[in-house]
DNA sequence: ATTGCAATAGGGGATTCACCTATTAACATT
DNA sequence: AATGTTAATAGGTGAATCCCCTATTGCAAT
């Protein structure tokens, strides 16, 4: 497509603690006369180092890295370089982090099992200045901003209403249906309803994937 | 080094889902003249016909792949030939995996993190019928072997069988008995012993706490 | 008044849990 | 060679939970 430009390749910034990882996205990146890596780091601090040293087109960063949470990552470089997009390298398929990314400033979001045109494409569509995040993500992530546009400031938990929040919060404690309903005096079939709804605002399928949704919550809570 | 001789290069066959770490892997190996990146494969069964009908002077196998669990392609693996040395690369610093993928018939076992010379020196151990584990590992390793205090060093985690632990991961996804069922290619019942078991090992009272200490096990491993 | 939603709870069928037993194969011990 | 151990498989059964409905009450906003 538009690589006929004769305007410098777009420099590139890749940052990932897998030095195999960055060969291969080095070799893919490099073979494309518009793109062009400009640099490595294999850490938050080096990446952090180079970010306020030289300007980048974009910074491809991997979000578990050893020194430093990718989501704090994110937030350093934007707050130096506001202007540059980032995107988001991962192999967790997970949709908590698409959208903590994406609330962190990230423009983009893409799983490591892919390959190199799906690479190069979000490479691009990002430069181009738009979001790029995968087909399923992007449906579950309009569904969630579109379907309650008024008070989605915030994660969805903020959705739930204060008893379904206490239900919540004894869920992410491990705690199973029959002991929250005599802890909260109420009917299972509450506690049922109750955890039903939760799902349905948290857009979860299974029982198995709320208990997992509300013990990462709990937890993120507690150390932050 | 040794790479003067005359002989024909050492055929290697790389597994791994992700194609950025092939190409990485490849780029390595095939600047060296005494290597060779015979074939790669990106799933467990793609590697494993590979194998059946190929020789190769050994194998790089990566142990999450996304059809099967790696121990069980490293035993499949080892059935088809007992002779062709296995080298395991993964992206996770616990004891746990080494430990089993020694078991399980693996020569070796090397970090995702690790730099490229790192990575030729133990392909080129595991070649010359050595086994090949960083230090820490090892000294923990020869720790557990010889000393007999087995019962509890570090998590009680490792006490739990490689099916077990199998079953213990998939949980910690967020993934319900009949989908691990479906998956593994079990009986529901089956999958249930190997829950009640865990609980068993692990001390832990309800399903609702299992599925929670698995996502904080999980969670524990990946983000570091 | 009417609409909307939070909180409560029940019915009923499907599924899972929690406690049993049981078989087979692989290994270790004797 | 016989025995014991353990891992992995799976069935039975009753209780609990899940998941899909409906239904009532109360309160707040329209």
């Amino acid at each position: 497509m538009a690589t006929k430009n004769k305007t410098a390749p777009k420099r590139i910034l890749i940052v990932d603690d897998h030095p195999m990882m960055r060969t291969g996205l080095a070799q893919l990146i490099d073979n494309e006369p518009d793109l062009k890596v400009a640099a490595e780091a294999d850490t938050a601090g080096q990446a952090i180092n180079l970010v306020s040293k030289q300007k980048f087109d974009l910074a491809l960063l991997d979000i578990s890295l050893p020194d430093k949470n990718g989501l704090e990552l994110i937030k350093d470089v934007r707050a130096l370089r506001p202007e540059m997009p980032v995107l988001v390298v991962s192999m967790h398929d997970e949709m908590i982090y698409a959208e903590r990314v994406l609330r962190a400033g990230g423009r983009g979001y893409i799983m490591k099992q892919e390959g190199g045109e799906k690479f190069l494409h979000a490479i691009r569509q990002v430069l181009a200045g738009q979001v790029f995040v995968s087909e399923k993500m992007s449906a579950r992530i309009l569904e969630v901003f579109s379907g309650r546009q008024s008070e989605n400031s915030g994660s969805p938990v903020r959705k739930l209403s204060d008893r379904e929040f206490e239900v919540f919060q004894l869920i992410g404690q491990g705690i199973g249906t029959r002991a929250i309903a005599d802890q909260l005096h109420l009917s299972v079939k509450t506690v049922e309803v109750h955890r039903a709804n939760i799902k349905e605002k948290l857009v979860l399928k299974t029982a198995t994937e709320l208990v997992r949704y509300a013990v990462r919550w709990i937890d993120s809570q507690d150390r932050s």
